[in-house]
RNA sequence: GCCCUUGUAGCUCAGUGGUAGAGCACUCCCUUGGUAAGGGAGAGGUCACGAGUUCAAAUCUCGUCAAGGGCUCCA
């Protein structure tokens, strides 16, 4: 992880790099890179090896399992991966013994050759061995047909670029990682293969650090540090992708969502609550029965009426738009609505807090007129910076999708609203891709990914123009001439899923929150029983002061009081003993600071409420007092 | 939904057909200890759930549920 402030800025990647306080006192656990992994894409040496081993790969399973039929073996971002139709599922017990051939083959310098072949030449060699899915392939590809020898024995329909011979693979810097189910084509209707995935370096030092990487994404797993940092869980017993939020947890949530609207006042936003369940014919209105209806929980029958369980908040914020007759005055029309939302999701498919079954969408819906588009969506990108930004992200993806083939409205709108979104990028300062007829059928949007601690992009906040919802529900307003118009609707969401947001949060910070983030912020540590009547004053008093404050009763020695501090990533620990009890202060220790030493219980307290209110990561207690 | 793997105490895990285990956490007792684990005792499990095989099942078989790695999906 670079340190913050040090922000890779990429040629789509916008945002501020604002200026940051040094963070030289965080934990060396969440550092960083000291190695840099080359990319596939950067080095021609290590795709060669990639692809070469994946041909390894391919020969060693053919061996082993003869009744293998192989399909694709590409490269990726750490390795490679083949995927094969074999009779038998392979497990990972296989894996070992797969490995071990490929060794073998590595060991016996085997040279790879290209050879071009004429389509039949090409037929012919392969239906000798039976191989249908290399047909296949081989009917798809344009001259010239080239296949690459591995040694005299085995040879695979490939385009290149491959190692001389398998001495250049090293032995020691690759690992096979897992078998995985992976449909033929990505087709779910075609065959099941199975995938052998695989991670290879030009050196072990290399193949060290991708497993460091891999450890330390493991380290900052939200699901992990969920359960140790008592912040959620999911219950067996109340189902799949249904989320619990602890205490802990919960207190986090608000302190978000108490932000969150703060910013949406100021920008200018109104707050709505609308129900979760409503009456099925809404969504027949909406258009989401037809083309969402799988994504939906199952209507319920209520009297005698069909209820649906909401998988959309927009229908609700329509409603309450069109329950009255608007004016062109009143518009733009910002309505937010922290709403949760839920949806059916395929067994199999629930992740954590990334992926579920019920969540909060931080979902806003603007009704505007044509012309402030522009302005509309520069309010939202300012407001998306402005929000993102307190959370540390200040790298952003950014991504414009333009009208699809299939798609409804006029002509002259899709321009207007287009050009809208263009006017406000440019505006903004932002860098973008434009992604050509990727927008949905009812409108273009824009998509903005973030970059987190260690380099993982994670798209959270979207915005989309809609041409359809105002026309199924017909909504309009009173226009200056007096006519009736319809207005321009406008999703956004920032966080996108509180719940996901709150995942991303947990693995960007590993656990080690902001001051002014996390749930307990201070706590107190008394080092003998008798102060513990001046520790309960100075709790007393940080509570009053609206400070997280808790204080460690366990009757455990300091030095153990310390430890279970660290481990629980309390940013602030209180030593309280009789040389603070006599001049009331407080010997601090700061998680990110490291030692403050000894301050006056009162500057402690007016640092920490400052942080507090300007959600500060630390305490500065050099302007408290 | 599909493929592989897994499910034993709050957490991390051992236990491969014959009386259910460890460390941490928890409770109590001793210790009043100054910056990452003081000592002792105790409590805690329908071995995910359901069926089956067996004299006997945490262990073997089947099913269900859930989790992990992927695929597919996420207009």
């Amino acid at each position: 992880m670079a340190p913050p402030g040090d922000v890779n800025v990429s040629a789509v990647v916008a945002g501020t790099v604002p200026e940051r306080q040094p963070s030289a006192h965080l934990p060396a656990s969440i550092d960083p890179q000291a190695i840099q992994l080359p990319k596939t894409s950067e080095s021609a040496q290590l795709l060669r090896i990639r692809h070469s081993m994946s041909h390894v790969l391919a020969m060693a399973v053919q061996t082993l399992f003869p009744r293998a039929q192989v399909t694709i073996g590409p490269w990726t971002e750490t390795g490679f991966y083949y995927d094969f139709d074999n009779p038998e599922p392979f497990t990972e017990a296989d894996l070992k013994a797969i490995k071990k051939e490929m060794g073998k083959i590595i060991g016996r310098r085997l040279p790879l050759e290209r050879l071009e072949v004429s389509r039949e030449e090409a037929e012919r060699r392969i239906s000798a061995q039976n191989e249908p899915y290399k047909l296949e392939i081989l009917a798809g590809l344009k001259e010239p047909i080239t296949l690459y020898t591995l040694g005299s024995e085995w040879w695979d329909l490939c385009a290149g670029p491959h190692v001389a011979h398998t001495g250049e693979l090293n032995p020691k810097a690759f690992e096979l990682e897992s078998v995985a189910g992976a449909y033929w084509r990505g087709d779910e209707t075609k065959a099941q293969l199975q995938r052998i995935y695989g991670t290879a370096w030009e050196t072990p030092e290399q193949l060290a650090e991708h497993k460091r990487r891999k450890e330390e994404a493991l380290r900052r797993d939200h699901r992990r540090l969920g359960t140790d940092l008592d912040l959620f869980s999911i219950e067996d017993e109340a189902g799949a992708g249904l989320v619990f939020w602890h205490p802990r947890g919960a207190r986090m949530r608000l302190l978000i969502e108490e932000f969150w609207r703060e910013a949406h006042f100021a920008a200018g936003y109104e707050l709505l609550y609308t129900p979760h369940v409503a009456d099925l014919s809404l969504w027949k209105t909406s258009g989401h029965l037809d083309f969402y209806k799988e994504s939906m929980f199952g209507p319920m029958d209520v009297d005698e009426r069909q209820f649906q369980l909401r998988p959309m908040n927009c229908p609700f914020h329509v409603l309450t738009y069109a329950n009255t007759l608007r004016s062109y005055r009143e518009l733009p029309i910002r309505w937010a609505e922290l709403g949760t939302v839920y949806r059916y999701e395929r067994p199999g498919v629930m992740h954590g807090l990334m992926r579920v079954r019920g969540f909060t969408q931080d979902d806003a819906h603007i009704f505007c007129l044509p012309e402030q588009i522009s302005d509309e969506i520069l309010g939202v990108l300012n407001l998306t910076e402005t929000i993102l930004s307190t959370f540390d992200f200040h790298s952003y993806e950014v991504n414009l999708s333009t009208r699809p083939a299939k798609s409804i409205g006029e002509d002259a709108v899709w321009e207007l609203a287009t050009q809208g979104l263009v006017d406000a990028l440019e505006r903004k300062g932002w860098n973008y891709k434009i992604d050509e007829g990727g927008g949905a059928f009812y409108g273009p949007k824009i998509d903005i990914k973030i970059e987190d601690a260690i380099g993982r992009m994670w798209q959270c906040s979207t915005i989309q123009l809609d041409f359809n919802l105002p026309e199924r529900f017909a909504l309009e307003y009173v226009a200056a001439d007096g006519n009736r118009a319809q207005p321009i609707m406008i999703h956004r969401a920032i966080f996108g899923s509180l719940e996901r947001f709150f995942g991303i949060l947990v693995e960007n910070y590993a656990g080690d929150f902001p001051f002014w983030l996390a749930p307990e912020q201070v706590r107190l540590l008394p080092v003998t029983d008798e102060v513990l009547g001046f520790a309960e004053s100075v709790l007393a008093r940080l509570k009053a002061a609206g400070v997280r404050a808790s204080l460690d009763r366990s009757g455990e020695r300091l030095g153990k009081l310390i430890r279970n501090g660290e481990q629980q990533k309390i940013p602030l620990l209180g030593v309280l003993g009789a040389a603070e009890a006599e001049s009331g202060s407080v010997n601090l220790r700061s998680r990110r600071q490291g030692d403050l030493g000894t301050v006056a219980v009162a500057d402690l307290i007016a640092a920490a409420a400052s942080a507090n209110g300007q959600r500060a990561p630390g305490l500065d207690l050099a302007t408290a007092s």
